[in-house]
DNA sequence: AGCACGCCGACT
DNA sequence: GTCGGCGTGCTC
């Protein structure tokens, strides 16, 4: 008698497929199906189903992997959640949250078991390896102290070869992982670091959300460090997610000096495939205390999982914005609730979602309000107004003088713009006109380094225009600044400055990171010129000026979220200001200085611009006080997509306590050659919200069937409104 | 998503 | 007469 299982492959599909074995498989086996021909590799789902289509049809299962590791009870609920909440496929789901060495058809090996050698008493009597192979000798010597077999190979290419034989020869004893030290190299918190250290200790074992709030150089991470600690010695494993920055290895440093006993698992988009692959299994097989990673690491299968800490939990790079639209922290909130363990969530300037949820007592608010180091002051923070100033290449009068002076004393100064390439615009003299990407509903980027116009959108490049295509004018002016014509003006205004410009343009290598920050450590640079590449991560102490040059942009902005971002973006800027002894200073040119946002910023007043920004999304039946989800459609015509739209909402019966905003066009109608446009669906009920989606999902995806060109999407929790 | 089946226009 | 366009529909 056939057994029949349900199994989930990598296709679009909302329904699982039915296979057949003459064996009972467990649930979240690794298995390889015939799927249209070709062999796929597949989940077991569900085992002993009723099949619901003729059997006859039912093929069986090729390969059974059942030396593998199995997905576990906890994983698969987090992916039916995940499948469920965000109305994606419940197969592709799973095959996004997995590593890419689990979706091939070869067997998997198992991770190697990270096992500590030191050399005994026996090892010690024999005579060290000969100067000659001083490799091999660093290896010798490194075992007399113990060591890691992961960190043994980064000494010698061959060291399991040569720790196998010493292991034979008798002169190695071998350490168990579970000698955890985490007392030693415990750092002393000051007041409020320790009240938030004690108030989350209090709960470990139980779910809770914290919301740890410390301003920039507040020691956070001291503090999730002393908590981290806690939980090792108590034999469970902590979930550290970070955004998508230059951030990891920095604190993977920190954390490697202060938890040396610890094994880690680097869940990072930068990792390669294996190593990703490597650390996945090693984690699924419990040999892990800690999984450190970016938003992916989300999906990680962890034993024993003991605390969740989110960092910077209000970057945007924890929300994917395509395919599996998921928020990585409220995913990770969710996983805290079924481990029944503590979350953290910390930031200088925390989402409007989180300190909404604190004002509810969703989430328990701790603050730290003080800088770790007791004499680093927060940086003084001007706003200069440039309204009726005439600009010398985009500076101001100030803002020259502020880093004359600077460069005269020989300090760092940080010139901060959020616009890559040259100019962000060429436009006609003479008759006005300007280049358009054709794809998009943007302006094309002037890269004179690069001799282009790019669109930074969808990448679309053509060499730079001789002459305007419609009235033949050959003086083509180019509009506003970019990190390139500042950085060229820079160096025209202080030419004998030391001048770097930091941005992804600049940065398009591993290594280029390391080497500016090597130049600045060893003083070798008196102005940068950068993105937001160098708002966030690396703290220099040295800086101690930060000008701001264009920060008007978003306040114009119909994003609902432009202001909090811009507020975020500028407090972080100015946090790299002076963390050292010497308080920095900002310096932010504004055509708009009286806007609220400023009076805020300039007393780095957090609590009060979140505030007033949140009494706002109220009046305007905003998230976070609502739940809202965005249902989209696109198509080569923005008429057609509009139709569809208009089309689906026409087939709903609405409930009371929903309402719909659209069809309107998105705010960037073109991207990719494709014309978009959205409804919104909004409600305080967010069950019936979910009830409703379900309703369009289905309906979208009848009407589309009919219409080939139009794509669609559902957005829950959207981040671009 | 892919891939096949199917029914209409321009080619050796 | 055929090659190939992509509309429609299914995948265990």
């Amino acid at each position: 008698m056939p057994i029949y299982h349900q199994v989930a492959l990598n296709i679009p599909l909302f329904k699982l497929m039915t296979y057949r074995h003459d064996k009972v498989l467990p649930i979240g086996t690794r298995v390889i199906v015939p799927f249209r021909g070709k062999p796929k590799v597949a989940f077991i789902w569900e085992s002993q189903i009723k099949p619901d289509i003729d059997e006859e049809k039912i093929l069986p299962i090729t390969t059974v992997f059942d030396n593998e590791p199995r997905l576990n009870k906890d994983w698969i609920e987090l992916l039916e959640f995940t499948s469920r909440y965000y109305h994606y496929p419940l197969g592709a789901s799973i095959f996004t949250a997995i590593p890419a060495g689990m979706k091939k058809s070869k067997q998997l090996s198992y991770p190697i078991v990270d096992k500590t050698f030191i050399l005994n008493k026996t090892g010690l009597e024999q005579k060290a390896p000969s100067q000659h192979h001083h490799k091999l000798l660093a290896l010798w010597n490194a075992l007399a102290l113990g060591i890691k077999l992961s960190a043994a190979k980064n000494i010698h290419a061959r060291a399991i070869h040569y720790l196998n034989q010493w292991q034979e020869l008798g002169y190695l004893d071998e350490i168990s992982n579970h000698t955890i030290n985490v007392k030693e190299g415990a750092v002393k918190l000051n007041e409020q670091q320790f009240l938030a250290y004690k108030t989350i200790c209090d709960s470990l074992n139980s779910f809770k959300s914290f919301l740890l709030f410390g301003i920039t150089g507040s020691g956070k991470t001291e503090t999730y460090f002393e908590v981290m600690a806690e939980v090792f010695s108590q034999g469970k494993s902590v979930l550290f997610l970070l955004p998508e920055i230059n951030l990891t290895e920095q604190l993977l440093a920190r954390f490697a000096k202060r938890f040396p006993d610890i094994s880690c698992a680097l869940l990072h988009s930068r990792n390669s495939d294996g190593e990703r692959t490597q650390d996945y299994l090693s984690a699924l097989c419990g040999q892990v205390q800690l999984v450190i990673g970016t938003r992916l690491a989300v999906f990680t299968p962890i034993k024993n999982l003991g605390l969740i800490v989110v960092d910077e939990e209000h970057d945007s790079s924890f929300k994917q914005d395509n395919e599996l639209r998921y928020h990585a922290r409220d995913l990770a909130i969710w996983r805290a609730k079924q481990a029944q363990c503590p979350i953290i969530l910390g930031s200088a300037t925390p989402s409007l979602e989180s300190f909404y949820a604190a004002q509810n007592k969703r989430y328990q608010l701790l603050s730290i309000t003080r800088r770790a180091k007791e004499n680093a002051r927060l940086p003084e923070i001007l706003i200069d107004n440039v309204r009726h100033q005439k600009l010398t290449e985009g500076l101001s009068q100030r803002t020259i003088e502020l880093l004359q002076q600077n460069l005269k004393n020989g300090g760092l100064s940080l010139v901060y713009l959020n616009r890559r390439g040259f100019a962000p615009a060429l436009f006609c003299s003479d008759c006005g006109y300007s280049f358009s990407c054709p794809n998009c509903s943007a302006k094309m980027v002037l890269h004179r380094t690069a001799h282009h116009l790019r669109c930074h959108h969808c990448n679309h490049q053509i060499p730079i225009p001789a002459y305007c295509p419609d009235c033949g004018n050959v003086d083509l002016s180019a509009i506003g600044f970019g990190t390139q014509r500042i950085e060229d003006a820079l160096k025209k205004i202080f030419p004998t400055a030391r001048i770097a410009r930091v941005d992804r343009d600049s940065m398009s290598h591993k290594n280029d990171w390391q080497e500016i920050c090597n130049h600045i450590l060893e003083r070798k640079l008196d102005i940068i010129v950068g993105t937001q590449i160098l708002a966030k991560g690396h703290d220099f102490d040295q800086l101690n000026l930060v000008t701001v040059l264009n920060a008007d942009g978003s306040l114009y902005s119909a994003d609902l979220r432009a202001r909090e971002r811009l507020f975020a973006e500028l407090m972080q800027v100015s946090g790299r200001a002076g963390r050292d002894k010497s308080a920095g200073k900002v310096l932010i040119q504004t055509q708009l200085p009286d806007n609220p946002i400023f009076h805020d910023l300039k007393r780095q007043d957090y609590i009060s611009f979140a505030q007033s920004e949140l009494n706002l999304r109220h009046s305007f039946r905003a998230p976070p006080c609502v739940y809202v989800a965005a249902c989209r459609a696109d198509a080569p015509q923005l008429d057609d997509a509009m139709q569809f739209l208009r089309d689906t909402l026409q087939q709903l019966t609405l409930p009371e306590n929903i309402y719909t905003y659209g069809p309107a066009p998105q705010l960037m109608v073109r991207l990719s050659g494709r014309e978009r446009a959205q409804i919104f669906i909004e409600s305080t009920n967010r069950a019936l919200l979910h009830n409703i989606i379900n309703t369009i999902a289905n309906v979208m995806q009848k009407l589309a069937k009919k219409r080939s060109k139009i794509h669609h999407v559902i957005d829950i929790d959207p981040i671009e409104c």
